[in-house]
DNA sequence: CTGCAAAAGCAAGCGAGTTTGCTTTAAGGT
DNA sequence: ACCTTAAAGCAAACTCGCTTGCTTTTGCAG
């Protein structure tokens, strides 16, 4: 019997916290014995739950994206979008938010399938577009949304280019802006 | 006396050999006297050349992928920038490449400065575009052509969605368009 | 060809990370 | 309130990566 609640939740967010904290202060390499310790948690105790430490930080990873930047419902695609990539944004301008992201890259095997993460997101997207076009609004495809925003402010936090203010709103207004320009930007790759 | 040739160099092209043939079947884990092993080289020379794991992975990935992906001089910014786009996408399907560059994002510390790699190729494309710019077409910004076509790419890769034959192309293709609709897509925030 | 010194090789020792068998705690159902 | 057992804690042993002092090889210059 599975047992998720009371202390083996307490212990996991303990190390869960625990990694972040450790990550946001640099300490990157920090091994299962010191994260154990700040968490105020036995080093046995990870090493039976998580196996390894590429596998922990996975799950914090994991666990503490999905909780960030959701997808508001303003009534127009374009606040929709903005709302978000002002969510994402703000996310990507804090430390720990980068050394997640980070994490989430080093670790995800090439032979793996995509990223729970980032399938989630694009069904959450996916359903903000069904709205917009129930509306009557031109939309574009979840594959633009990624190429013209998340892709470009992705590849400024994880090559260190800084994420200056406003980024993501001028890059949402790049993507519309195509869209008027060619209804279907990304026609032909597929969704 | 900084001594590169002979012996030096056989050990530097054998451990690098080893690393990326370690990477490319799954070992990414691999400890620097496992690679040593691999490498036939000693695992002391290892560590005194390199230091640690993290600085020779840097250096591997950076070392091979600055050799992927020249930008041609066909004459035209399209076709310079159609060649290159080709020349990512390629390296980017080759699990090695994509391996690398995994590497490349893990190892980067999030408080040192742009990755040599990235920012050798930005003076590259800028040479692109300044030949472009003198022969009077209109150009982007590197900021866009990183926004627009290296971006998306990267972002495939390193979330597992299959680079299909022909993307580069067409994002290249996308830049051109952007830019015919307006001239300065990336204005305001900087070069 | 000879000499110097940079870089590689070798071997022993240290220490941190990991594993393992057992005991103790406490969640969740009866 | 009790019982079962999943999960955490504990301690000891072990593995393995890493460091260090020294020797050997070998570019490269004179």
């Amino acid at each position: 019997m599975t047992r998720p609640g009371g202390r083996s939740a307490r212990v996991r967010d303990a190390v869960h916290d625990a990694v972040v904290e450790l990550l946001a202060i640099g300490e990157i390499n920090a091994a299962i014995p010191k994260i154990a310790e700040r968490a105020g948690v036995n080093p046995t105790s990870v090493y039976r739950r998580w196996g390894s430490r590429e596998q922990l930080l996975l799950d914090a990873a994991v666990t503490r994206l999905r909780a960030t930047s959701p997808i508001p419902d303003t009534g127009t695609l374009r606040g929709d979008l903005l709302g978000w990539a002002e969510g994402v944004e703000r996310a990507m301008c804090d430390p720990r938010g980068q050394i997640l992201l980070r994490a989430l890259v080093a670790t995800l095997a090439p032979d793996k399938q995509p990223i729970e993460y980032l399938r989630a997101r694009g069904e959450d997207l996916q359903a903000t577009l069904d709205r917009a076009a129930a509306r009557g609004e031109d939309v574009p495809t979840v594959d633009d949304i990624l190429d013209f925003v998340l892709a470009p402010l992705y590849l400024r936090v994880l090559f260190r280019r800084p994420v200056e203010p406003g980024t993501g709103g001028k890059l949402v207004e790049r993507l519309l802006t195509a869209l008027r320009a060619d209804p279907a930007p990304n026609a032909g790759r597929g969704g």
